[in-house]
DNA sequence: CGTTTGGTTGAAATGTGTCAAACTTTGTGG
DNA sequence: CCACAAAGTTTGACACATTTCAACCAAACG
């Protein structure tokens, strides 16, 4: 399957060569990483909480989401994952995983076990750096949606999780003119930002009203991004991108 | 300086020693890390935002904590940290930092250079992985702050909060008979839990009226765990612990 | 083309914030 | 070791952001 694969299409390896340059030899052992590629449908749990699962995935395309769950089943998702993401690499070192993760619109995932990673990381070291790093980065994530979620009003919290999508999805090419494909729904929204779904119409309605974003279905366009970034208070340092890539 | 210090001293090996078994090799590997021990008085911040430092430092003894600013000068705590911590470890990646840490007691620090962190690495993969699995752990906890924060109300979210700092003590040996000693005020329990320093005082005479804590001044006892746990929808399982150590 | 899913609206209820003052404990210099 | 200052805690009244409930509307879809 993944002889004829050639690494444009995998975003993970793209995402790698924007880090720093692959050797001939890394590149090499992650094309002929073994790639079991599933597509799933939206809205389909690939991993739940408690799992002990022996192999992890890698977002091929789609939008997906990590979240847990509260003891009275209030859902709150912690971060979005697009394509390059690995978004449960952490369960190669965490055998039990304390998190779910879904996916929001159609995706395909490719798997990758276990095995075949420790493999790589063994061989490669300058790749176990990379992925230890793109966990840090998804660590630096969960931090700023802590401030997020506990410092800021919900109107600036929406703009600001638009904000770093909008500049993540930039990074792996899927942002044109300001405006970008957004597969995701008001209560989905809402999960992220810990309001209620009616809550985020409000908002969204607001930052509408505001000449800050135009939000249709799952199509979003920025009209005034110095003004959306500032509504959000919105600093992609965490991030840790490239400059560029950062930028506006 | 550590000629004379004995493992038994380092919190961090301490703590390593507890998820594997270190070879001799390893063990001296550690013991020969050139470790600048400081004394550092409470309130004050050891690294900030914006910094690129060429060192990380793990907490020998007292409280610290990890901290975010919003553009207008609210603060959100996203975790703290006690003996046997590397709270900055990330820097060993990430260039800048995207946090800032500050005591919250008097604290020991040891300080370790960034190169004699990759030579370390670089000599032994199974202290990577360690250190790695470590940086895990704390984004696992960023999550779970992530869910008490956008999820549950005043009440259950310091519920959980004291839930996860005891069993953290208790890891480290800093519990006895359901009592420990933590140093941290009203005004930085509401910073972590993102609710108002009033509030945080009303939720913690709650608490008190019903039996579920003892807190005054630096001492805090539980004298119900069980319904404390309960209250605080507090299932130890992302900070991935052995068994013995999650367990009352 | 009806059914489902997602979006919108209004009114009332409520958790939490803000402000301001008083009280208590802790630390410290005289 | 007292006296005072500083830091931390407690209290009450009021304001307000956000939730909840319930209904309705619009778009998507098989």
């Amino acid at each position: 399957m993944h002889a004829s694969f050639h690494y444009q299409d995998n975003p993970l390896i793209r995402k790698l060569e924007s880090i720093f340059t692959l050797t001939d030899d890394e590149r090499q052992a992650l094309l002929d990483l073994p790639l079991q590629v599933v597509a799933i449908k939206a809205d389909q749990d690939i991993v739940r909480e408690g799992d002990r699962p022996s192999r992890s995935f890698t977002i091929l395309s789609g939008f997906s989401c990590t979240y847990k769950m509260t003891g009275n089943g209030r859902r709150q998702i912690v971060n979005f994952s697009i394509a390059g993401d690995i978004p449960d690499l952490q369960s190669l070192h965490l055998k039990v995983l304390d998190i779910s993760i879904a996916t929001i619109s159609p995706c395909r995932v490719g798997f990758i076990t276990h095995e075949a990673l420790w493999d790589l990381c063994t061989r490669h070291p300058r790749i176990t750096a990379a992925f230890w790093r793109e966990t840090l980065v998804e660590g630096a994530i969960f931090r700023e949606w802590v401030l997020n979620v506990g410092q800021r009003e919900a109107y600036h919290r929406m703009a600001h999780i638009l904000c770093e999508l909008v500049v993540r999805l930039r990074a792996v090419g899927l942002v044109q003119d300001h405006a970008c494909t957004l597969p995701i729904t008001q209560s989905e929204f809402a999960d992220a930002i810990g309001t209620s779904t009616v809550h985020v119409n409000r908002v969204l309605q607001e930052l509408r009203a505001d000449g800050l974003i135009e939000l249709k279905g799952d199509r979003l366009n920025i009209p005034d991004w110095e003004k959306l970034k500032q509504v959000g208070d919105f600093d992609p340092t965490y991030l840790h991108l490239e400059q560029d890539q950062a930028a506006a």
